[in-house]
RNA sequence: CGGGGUGUAGCGCAGUUGGCUAGCGCGCAUGAUUCGGGUUCAUGAGGUCGGAGGUUCAAGUCCUCUCACCCCGACCA
C-alpha cells in the first residue's frame, strides 16, 4: 500500500482525554479513534491489527474442533428471564424497549441464545460433544469504562461454548481449551499465565483467568515460579508466603490484565434452560457445558501496553498491520526508482508492505515510522549507493542489503 | 454511585480583580526554502469559549442547573 493513498493521519501530541498508554499511542499513531468513553472506532491500521488477532484466535479455535457461528447482539428479555439474569444483570446490560413495547437487551454475553439454539437441536448423547464459538462485539454498561481498549462498553469478544454428554468429557475439553488459549497468547507475542479465579455464578469450582502481567493491569495476581497462580479475589496467601503448590517461600504479587477466562458450567445452566439429551439408556440427562471468553480488542490494548518504547509501538510480527515499512527518504529520480522496485518486489512476494512515498521530510517519516511500529523498516535514500537499509523495529541493528536479497531477508522472520 | 479534576479553532494549550477586535503552538491551504530523526520563513482560512438559564452597563471570566470526558474508589460473567 502506498502511503499517499492510505488513510492514515498521525499526530504529534497525545489526546488530553486519555491517560492510558495503549489509547494514547494507538490514537496518536492513527489506529483508533475515540467516539465516547469505552467506544472506539478502528481505522484502517487498527482494523488490520484487530483482524489479525481474531484470525489467530479463529485458527486455534478451529484446531480444537470448535465451529464458528454468529448470534445477534440484540436479544429478547424472555430468554434471559429463563435464567433470571434479566434482573440479575440489569445494571450491566443495556436494556430498552423495541417497537410495540417489547423488552430487548444487547448481549453482554451469549449463554442464553446459544442454549436456545442447542436445546432445539441436541437430542441424543450421539449429538455430543459439540463446540461453537463466535467473535462479536459485546455491550456492557460498565460502571466506569477506562484504560482505553482495556475496559470498553462495546468491545470485541470471542466466546466459545462446549456441550458434553459426560463430566469427564467436559473436563477434558476444558483442558484442551486451556492449552489452546496459551498457544493463542504465545502466538500473539504475549506471556499470559493461567490463574485460578472465582467460578462465577454458575460454577462452584474455580475458573481460570489468563492474565498478562503488567503494571497497568486492574487485577492483582499472586503467583509462583512453579506455575501456581491465583487471583487476589480468592487467594488466601500474601506476598512472600509459602507457595501452596511447591512449598517455596516466594509468592509474588503483580498486576495483570485479564485477557481470557474459562468456566466449567457443569449442568446448572442446562437444568435452568432445559437442555437435556437422552443417554444410552434412554434416560434424559442435562448436558455438561463449558464457556470460554477471550477479548480481541482488549488484547490489542494489552499488546501496546507490553510492546512499546519511547518512540512508539513495537508490534509483534504476528499482529502487525503490515510486515514492512518502506521509506523513501530522498526525492531523486534514481532513488525513487529503487524504492519503486523494492516495493514491486515485496508485493510480488506477498509481503505486506506500507510504502511511504510521500514528499515529506526524512525526519518526519522516520519519527512517524517508529510511532506506527511496523516490524521491519526499509530505507531507500541517496546515501546508500543503491543498497537498502534494513532494520527491525525492535532492534538498533542496521543492515545494508541489495534489493535481490530483500525478500529472503524478510522471510527469515 | 461517592470523591477529585477538566471542557476555549481539527489537535495541544494560554486567557490577571468581569472591560474594548478571544490569543499561542501544532495541523491545514498557498508560495518560497530544506532534505537522515516530526526543516525554515511568509501569507491565509478556521471560534455560537460544552449546553441552558441567571446576575451585570458589560460574562470565556461570577452564580444555578445540566451534559461530556479523565483519575481514585465501589463494581466487574
Amino acid at each position: 500500500m502506498r502511503q499517499t493513498k492510505f488513510f492514515l493521519k498521525t499526530v504529534k501530541e497525545s489526546p488530553a482525554d486519555e491517560t492510558a498508554l495503549n489509547a494514547r499511542l494507538l490514537i496518536r499513531a492513527g489506529y483508533i479513534d475515540k467516539l465516547m468513553a469505552g467506544a472506539y472506532s478502528y481505522l484502517p491500521l487498527g482494523l488490520k491489527v484487530l483482524e489479525k488477532i481474531k484470525n489467530v484466535v479463529r485458527e486455534e479455535m478451529n484446531r480444537i474442533d470448535a465451529q464458528e457461528i454468529l448470534m445477534p447482539a440484540l436479544q429478547p428479555k424472555s430468554l434471559w428471564d429463563e435464567t433470571g439474569r434479566w434482573e440479575e444483570m440489569k445494571d450491566i446490560m443495556f436494556q430498552f424497549k423495541g417497537r410495540g413495547g417489547s423488552d430487548l437487551g444487547q448481549g453482554a454475553t451469549h449463554e442464553e441464545p446459544i442454549f436456545d439454539i442447542m436445546r432445539r437441536r441436541l437430542k441424543s448423547y450421539k449429538d455430543l460433544p459439540v463446540a461453537v464459538y463466535q467473535i462479536q462485539d459485546k455491550f456492557r454498561n460498565e460502571p466506569r469504562a477506562k484504560s482505553g481498549l482495556l475496559r470498553g462498553r462495546e468491545f470485541s469478544m470471542k466466546d466459545l461454548y462446549s456441550f458434553h454428554a459426560t463430566r469427564d468429557d467436559m473436563l477434558a475439553y476444558y483442558d484442551r481449551v486451556k492449552l489452546s488459549y496459551l498457544t493463542i497468547f504465545e502466538r500473539l507475542g504475549l506471556n499470559a499465565i493461567a490463574v485460578e479465579a472465582s467460578g462465577g455464578a454458575f460454577s462452584e469450582d474455580y475458573s481460570h483467568e489468563f492474565q498478562v502481567l503488567t503494571p497497568n493491569g486492574e487485577d492483582i495476581i499472586f503467583h509462583c515460579d512453579c506455575g501456581w497462580a491465583q487471583n487476589k479475589e480468592i487467594a488466601k496467601v500474601k506476598e512472600g508466603d509459602k507457595c501452596p503448590s511447591c512449598g517455596a517461600e516466594k509468592i509474588r504479587a503483580d498486576k495483570g490484565v485479564e485477557v481470557g477466562n474459562i468456566f466449567k458450567l457443569e449442568q446448572k445452566y442446562s437444568a435452568a434452560m432445559k437442555l437435556s439429551v437422552t443417554d444410552q439408556n434412554g434416560k434424559l440427562t442435562p448436558v455438561y457445558m463449558g464457556c470460554y471468553g477471550l477479548g480481541p480488542s482488549r488484547l490489542m490494548g494489552t499488546l501496546v501496553e507490553i510492546h512499546h518504547d519511547d518512540s512508539g509501538i513495537v508490534w509483534p510480527d504476528s499482529v502487525a498491520p503490515f510486515k514492512a515499512h518502506l521509506l523513501l527518504l530522498s526525492q531523486s529520480t534514481v532513488t525513487k526508482e529503487i524504492a519503486d522496485n523494492a516495493y514491486a518486489e515485496l508485493q510480488k512476494s506477498g509481503v505486506e508492505v506500507l510504502y511511504d512515498d510521500r514528499p515529506e521530510s526524512p525526519g518526519a517519516k522516520l519519527t512517524e515510522a517508529d510511532l506506527v511500529g511496523l516490524p521491519v523498516r526499509i530505507i531507500v535514500s541517496d546515501k546508500n549507493n543503491g543498497l537498502l537499509e534494513y532494520k527491525r523495529r525492535s532492534s538498533a541493528e542496521i543492515k545494508k542489503i541489495a534489493i535481490k536479497d530483500l525478500v529472503s531477508e524478510i522471510n527469515k522472520i
